[in-house]
Parts: structure tokens; C-alpha cells; sequence
DNA sequence: TAATAGACTTAGAATGATATAA
DNA sequence: TTATATCATTCTAAGTCTATTA
């Protein structure tokens, strides 16, 4: 399919090539062309489709009933009920009471101490090593099969692949973080809870045998082709179409075009946040000190959330006094704020940075006579930002401050550190670039359990590397030696081989040594998220080209199907 | 104006597949 | 051939931002 529809789309000749057409993402004319206009009609509107048509969603397996062998202990006694839900319910009846337990249960098990779940937990490890044991093809055949029949829609005349077509199965809530609807029951989705949707000309799919579906609409203001209603917040899940579709593929396009068009406009608007420091509006002020955070630091947004039906995190607007603390001097630095604070997926966000003057001034006045968890931007929320934020240009959010100073950092670091003449080096230096940003972005991970050893392996590794370099030196030193009492073609040569052979190891430990760092340097850092979401994919591809370096070794299949737009785009001289 | 609903992007961890070492 | 390491894919939570409603 994408091979198609690029062909597709570069069999579409356009003439009228304006800021948002490009011939990757070509107008389509699905039919109601009125008076020539339908280009317009197709970006003013909101109208995302024309034509949509799928098979609905793949729903999750039944509960397999755990034998009745398998027995499930409470303070030593056996409970012979033991049913997964109870299992589960187990887990969360101690903090809420709309379980599935019976009330003689609840009375029972109070305390999860006194639980012993060993031998459920070990009948299903043998169940998962089952799974993963049963042969190969069996698998693939069956998961093949499922992803042909439900894996792809019709959109527009493109057979597109949809992202997430099975429905997500019951199970614990495992929230991130301290999470106050940690471990609650996850409710099974039944086909009573889906609402389809999909154009009225198409193919409507048909429910499970004997079941009906919530709804079937027919909105093509809309991207998804099905939603259902989640039982632990509240909000709306919904199937959507793959990256790779041209409908997430132009989003994307668009989401870097609004980003280059804040590079040209930047330094005005930082000139005029700088002046708003000196407002006499304390709001202006405000706003004026959290836009400077997002655009120095990189911050998100930070939208109000409610209280406890969430983890207690934070972005710019919502930082309380408690998540700053200011020095007028600090390691012979002046004017340092300290941030400590958990945000998104509550990974902490700790950093000390000296800013500048008035801004240190400015921070001090917001936080005069507040208590730790006040808000330090009182007269500031995402809404009243982003409304000026979009007078200042069009288009304008502060997410679209992320992605400028991501991308541009990519580009700018890109110039500075590529070096080395072979490719390995090159691609250490891509890494590094994209590191900087993954730390600007404050991309982090949890080091990978096996790190300690996997570093260690990969240093005996090198250890062994350098011995046998080491040897070939001698060798090469003794070949030399036996040269020069011989003086005959035949040791000469074998020097030769000898000096040969000395490079080669010398190219492999380099090899392993720049592996040692990037690997290192990657320890808690993770690299995928601003690589996917925040990188002008153009820029990476213009680098590739302009240093020879195959664009496989940047993009993986799945990431250059999401990035054949930028692919197709971009040659050498590509500027984000 | 503020709260809420809805739609869509961004996020790290878990899981699965494949490559590599033993 | 098997065990382990690495890489890719899947999963779904958690954000942002806009539209709608009160």
C-alpha cells in the first residue's frame, strides 16, 4: 500500500502548487467540485474524507478460566472462587469498592499482604512461555490473517493502514506515576459500546453474531473510523489510521511548515516577550516569563487538570511556586533558577539555568506571599497564551515552540558535529545531535535492565579487541624485523599483509570504542520520541544525501513509511 | 467566561521478532 | 542449536488544543 499510493499521488499532476500542496500530497478530487473550488472546499471546511470504509474492530479474546487446580490462597486458606476478575479485584477492592467481588469476599480480603497469588502467577508464566514456544508460523499465519481482514481501511480511493484496529482488553489500569486510579478494573469493551464510523456509501461492518453496535455515524469531519467510551476517566478512545496514511502524512508536513514558519517570525517575537518583561500589567508580565520558559527550556504548555483523577504533574502554566527555587547566585553563576518538577508521564524535569535579570526580578514578584502550591503564573493558563500566541502569528500554540527549537537544534548541531570520514562516525555524530535535542526535550527512559551487563560484555569485548591489535603490532613489528635481514619479496610482502591486518583490527576497535560512547551517553535517554515526533524529518534526509549516507541507517522501515513525504521532499540543500 | 467534550499528538514501557554470541 | 542481546513493534496513557455547551 504505501508504494501504491505514492505512485498514485505522483500520477496526479498539479498545477496549482501553493503553500499547501506539494505533488506527494496531491489534492484529491472525490466528486463534489463546485464551480472548480473544490481545493478550497477541501481545506476550509474541515471535511477530512469522502469515502471511508473498514471492517470495524478486532475485539479482545474471552477470559480463559484458570484451572481449578490452580488455587489462589488467602492467609494460608484456599479460595476456591478464584476467577481472573477476582483476581484483579483483589488488587484494586482495597482502595474502592464498585468491585466484582461478592461482599463475602470483600469482608474476607482486606489486606493484599495476605494474599498469595504464587501459584496464578506461575500458571501464567507457563501460559506465556506456551505462547511463545507455539511455532512460528502458526502465529505469524494467524496474526497475518487477523491484519489483512481488519488492518486496513479504504480512504479516499487509498487502501490505508489503520494503527490500533483491536480494541484494548480488559485489564488492571496501570497509570504512570503516582496515579490515583492506579490498579482499577479495566471494563471489557463489547460491541455495544463502539461507535462506528465511516462514509454512508460504503460497506457499514457488521457486528459479532447476535450483537448490535452503540451507533454508526457518518462524520467525515473526523479522522477515526471507531470510539468507544473508557470506564477509568471517562474519555473517548478511538482507532485511527496509521502513520504512514496520508492523512496523518500531511498533518505531519503541516505540523513542520507551521514550525518553519515561527523561524522567520522568532526573533520578533522574542523581542516582544523581552520587552513584555517591563509590562505594568502583572499578566503580561506573566505570560511574557512562561513564553520565555517554553521557548528557552522547551517546556509543554501545562494545561489545568483535575485534581486526584490524575497524577499530580505539570507543564509551564501550571507550575506552583513549589517546583522553583531562586538564586541570586549560584556556582559563580547569577540570577539561577532551580526547576524540579514531574511532568508528562511524570518524568522529573530538573534543571538550573541562569536567566536573565528582569526575569529572575519578575519571578521573585510572582511568588511574593504565596504558598508552595500556589500557582506561580496566577493570571496565566494555557487558553490565555495560546489566544496570544495566535494573534502573534497564525497558526501559532506553544507545542509548535517545541517543535521549531527541536528541529532547528537538530540542523544547527547536525552543521557543527559531523565528522569523521567513514560512516559509523558519522552516524555517532547524528546520534549526538539527535541527543541534544532528546535533552533539550527532556526525552528520558528508564535504563534498560540489562544495561550494566550489556556495557560490560560489549568492554571485554573491546579489551579482547585491543589484545589481538596488541598481537598483530608484534607480529607486524617481528614481520618488519625479518624483512629487513631477508630483504626479499617474500617478507615484504608479509609486512604488507601484517600492516594490513593492523588496520583492520585498529577499524574494528574504533568501531566498538564509538559503539562504548553511544551507547554510554545513552544510558537514560531515549532518542525515538523527538526522532518520531519533534525532528523536521526533511532536515535528516537532506543530511543523508549531502554526506552519502544511506538513509537506512537513520530510518528503520516502519519510520521511513511514516517519513516518504519528507523522503520524497528533501535533497541535499534542504534548509528547515 | 468557564467548564466540558472531543479529537488528535506525544510518550515510555512492554512485548515480540530477529540478530548475534556461545 | 540454543541462549542472549538488540532492535522493532505494539500498546495505551497522558498530554495539547479546539469546539461546544452552560
Amino acid at each position: 500500500y504505501p508504494v501504491s499510493s505514492k505512485l498514485v499521488s505522483r500520477l496526479v499532476s498539479l498545477s496549482t502548487a501553493n503553500f499547501n500542496t506539494h505533488p506527494f500530497f496531491p489534492q484529491i478530487d472525490c466528486g463534489s467540485r463546485v464551480n472548480g473550488k473544490w481545493e478550497e472546499e477541501r481545506y476550509t471546511d474541515g471535511v477530512k474524507w469522502k469515502f471511508l470504509e473498514h471492517k470495524g474492530p478486532v475485539f479482545a479474546p474471552p477470559y480463559e478460566p484458570i484451572p481449578s487446580n490452580v488455587k489462589f490462597y488467602y492467609d494460608g486458606e484456599t479460595l476456591h472462587r478464584c476467577a481472573y476478575h477476582v483476581r484483579l479485584s483483589v488488587c484494586q477492592g482495597l482502595s474502592d469498592n464498585t468491585n466484582e467481588m461478592t461482599s463475602e469476599e470483600r469482608a474476607k480480603i482486606t489486606d493484599l499482604k495476605k494474599c498469595d497469588f504464587t501459584e496464578m502467577s506461575e500458571y501464567f508464566k507457563a501460559q506465556s512461555e506456551a505462547r511463545k514456544s507455539m511455532s512460528k508460523e502458526d502465529k505469524q499465519v494467524k496474526n497475518e490473517r487477523i491484519l489483512q481482514e481488519y488492518g486496513f481501511c479504504i480512504m479516499d480511493n487509498h487502501k490505508e493502514r489503520i494503527a490500533n484496529f483491536r480494541i484494548e482488553p480488559p485489564g488492571l489500569f496501570r497509570g504512570r506515576g503516582d496515579h490515583p486510579k492506579m490498579g482499577m478494573l479495566k471494563r471489557r469493551i463489547r460491541p455495544e459500546d463502539i461507535i462506528i464510523n465511516c462514509s454512508k456509501d460504503s460497506k457499514v461492518p457488521e457486528p459479532p453474531r447476535g450483537t448490535k453496535w452503540k451507533e454508526v455515524r457518518h462524520d467525515n469531519k473526523v479522522t477515526w473510523l471507531v470510539s468507544w467510551t473508557e470506564n477509568i476517566q471517562g474519555s473517548i478512545k478511538y482507532i485511527m489510521l496509521n502513520p504512514s496514511s496520508r492523512i496523518k502524512g500531511e498533518k505531519d508536513w503541516q505540523k513542520y511548515e507551521t514550525a518553519r514558519r515561527l523561524k522567520k517570525c522568532v526573533d520578533h517575537i522574542r523581542a516582544q516577550y523581552r520587552d513584555d518583561w517591563k509590562s505594568k500589567e502583572m499578566r503580561i508580565r506573566q505570560r511574557a516569563v512562561a513564553l520565555y520558559f517554553i521557548d528557552k527550556l522547551a517546556l509543554r504548555a501545562g494545561n489545568e487538570k483535575e485534581e486526584g483523577e490524575t497524577a499530580d504533574t505539570v507543564g509551564c502554566c501550571s507550575l506552583r511556586v513549589e517546583h522553583i527555587k531562586l538564586y541570586p547566585e549560584n556556582e559563580g553563576q547569577e540570577y539561577v533558577v532551580e526547576f524540579d518538577f514531574l511532568g508528562k508521564d511524570s518524568i522529573r524535569y530538573y534543571n538550573k539555568v541562569p536567566v536573565e535579570k528582569r526575569v529572575f526580578k519578575n519571578l521573585q514578584l510572582f511568588m511574593e506571599n504565596k504558598e508552595p502550591d500556589d500557582d506561580l503564573f496566577d493570571r496565566l493558563n494555557t487558553s490565555i497564551l495560546n489566544k496570544h500566541l495566535q494573534e502573534l502569528m497564525d497558526g501559532l500554540t506553544a507545542k509548535v515552540f517545541r517543535t521549531y527549537n527541536a528541529s532547528i537544534t537538530l540542523q544547527q548541531q547536525l552543521k557543527e558535529l559531523t565528522t569523521g570520514d567513514n560512516i559509523p562516525a558519522k552516524i555517532l555524530s547524528y546520534n549526538r545531535a539527535n541527543r541534544a535535542v532528546a535533552i533539550l526535550c527532556n526525552h528520558q527512559r528508564a535504563p534498560p535492565k540489562t544495561f550494566e551487563k550489556s556495557m560490560q560484555n560489549l568492554q571485554s569485548k573491546i579489551d579482547a579487541k585491543r589484545d589481538q591489535l596488541a598481537d598483530a603490532k608484534r607480529e607486524l613489528k617481528s614481520a618488519k624485523a625479518d624483512a629487513k635481514v631477508r630483504k626479499d619479496e617474500k617478507s615484504k610482502k608479509a609486512v604488507e599483509s601484517k600492516k594490513k591486518a593492523v588496520q583492520r583490527v585498529e577499524e574494528q576497535l574504533m568501531k566498538l570504542e564509538v559503539q562504548a560512547t553511544d551507547r554510554e551517553e545513552n544510558k537514560q535517554i531515549a532518542l525515538g520520541t523527538s526522532k518520531l515526533n519533534y525532528l523536521d524529518p526533511r532536515i535528516s534526509v537532506a543530511w543523508c544525501k549531502k554526506w552519502g549516507i544511506p538513509v537506512e541507517k537513520i530510518y528503520n522501515k516502519t519510520q521511513r513509511e511514516k517519513f516518504a513525504w519528507a523522503i520524497d521532499m528533501a535533497d541535499d540543500d534542504y534548509e528547515f
